[in-house]
DNA sequence: CTGGGCTGTTTCGTATCGTAAACATTCTTG
DNA sequence: CAAGAATGTTTACGATACGAAACAGCCCAG
């Protein structure tokens, strides 16, 4: 019948496996049964959102590994439904302008994307009291294309970059990028990932969404 | 008790509302009962996974959706926690070396990464016909720091891209890259997501698959 | 004010989940 | 083979999810 219990006990089944441990140390990390556990690989049960919430956080995996039809088996078909590709040339995207960054949303054909990638002009030039910090959902990466930047972080000292370093941080601790001395603007390609993009119904609501978050007081001049 | 309710519920909200829905009209494109959904709003009931897919399949959103903590209240506990950064100075990283390419994988130090930045140096130059097409679950978004590149893909025609070009693709669609003309070699960033790379335990591992799932016959040698 | 749609909430019975404990199976180790 | 440890399965029962139906609070038309 259900072949949603299936569908599950397959996908806890391999994470496990892939994890190298054994129902006892799945229960010892999550603070579930092992009868439970033996149960939903065999698609005997199911489980509940805080189950599966335990799982995911006990095991690091994310949430929707849980939720996957079997990787191991790559369908086909699905993957031609699937096998996307946009290209951004030169000063391709959409811009969004505000008093301190210029952002460049590239490929934005592509809709329900993983990872947002963003080349980003700054122009802040002075540490000049910021409102408050960029806080978000998910991850971000920087790579510095041109100039110096100096990144201000929420639990950290302020970091210096130049041209070709880079830096990888979580986007919910607060932080902020300008350019790291004199008048000159600097750039950065910007990638961000949320687990929670695939809400995002069109670009128009994620660029919105991603300005409203950025700054108080900016406000995207949409060109 | 169970604050997991309470996410739920305000998740759930949160997204009727959005898309502009009443319980009725969720119920109708679902298959779950108006009472339950109301009774999941007002924290008093959870779900199990089966409604979990019924909802987002229905409601056309991502699973991952109904298991965000609200980011307009920032749980300032968890959030130091998660509150990690890395940088990258020039040439740090893990390098790992194959024939038609140099792969530096930077950010090492932090593990669990939802993304993985690589800096690529392509040398593979002709179009000697190539064994097979890497092919990996996720996406991957791809910046020509220097040089020019071919992108060959499965489903589409080549594609040339010059320095400050980029590209962003399905990987489960195959995929190589080799430079344009010429004997120089040219450079990119390379910033892959999986919805499973949570899965690998060390950054070795990840790069280790990641290798293998290259090219066949390409043997990376360590440094 | 009455009636009737439209909304969301509460009641209550049944099905399912979830666990401790007992059981089964395999593998050591002597 | 017996003892024992490690693994996964089954049993039995309390806790929880789920839905049909009854309920309650709108807002509007007559």
């Amino acid at each position: 019948m259900s072949t949603r219990k299936a569908m599950l006990g397959q996908a806890l089944r391999a994470i496990r496996r892939r994890l190298d441990l054994t129902l006892t140390e799945v229960a010892a990390r999550t603070g579930i049964a092992v009868s439970t556990l033996s149960k939903v690989e065999n698609s005997q049960l199911s489980l509940t959102y805080d189950k599966l919430v335990q799982l995911s956080e006990g095991l690091e995996v994310d949430i929707s590994a849980f939720f996957e039809t079997d990787p191991t088996v790559p369908d086909r078909l699905h993957q031609a439904v699937t096998a996307r590709r946009s290209i951004a040339r030169k000063n391709d995207g959409l811009l969004v302008q505000t008093p301190n960054y210029d952002y460049l949303y590239v490929c934005t054909e592509l809709t329900h994307k993983a990872m947002v990638p963003i080349i980003t002009t700054i122009r802040a030039r002075s540490i000049v009291e910021f409102p408050t910090l960029s806080r978000h959902a998910g991850e971000e990466f920087l790579y510095v294309l041109r100039g110096r930047i100096m990144v201000h972080t929420e639990y950290y000292e302020p970091a210096e970059l130049g041209t070709g370093e880079s830096m990888y941080l979580d986007s919910t601790m607060g932080h902020a990028f300008l350019t790291a001395m004199g008048p000159k603007s600097a750039q950065i390609i910007n990638v961000c990932h949320s687990p929670n993009v695939g809400h995002f119904r069109s670009l128009l609501d994620l660029a919105r969404a991603q300005a409203g978050e950025l700054l108080d007081g900016e406000k995207p001049a949409t060109t």
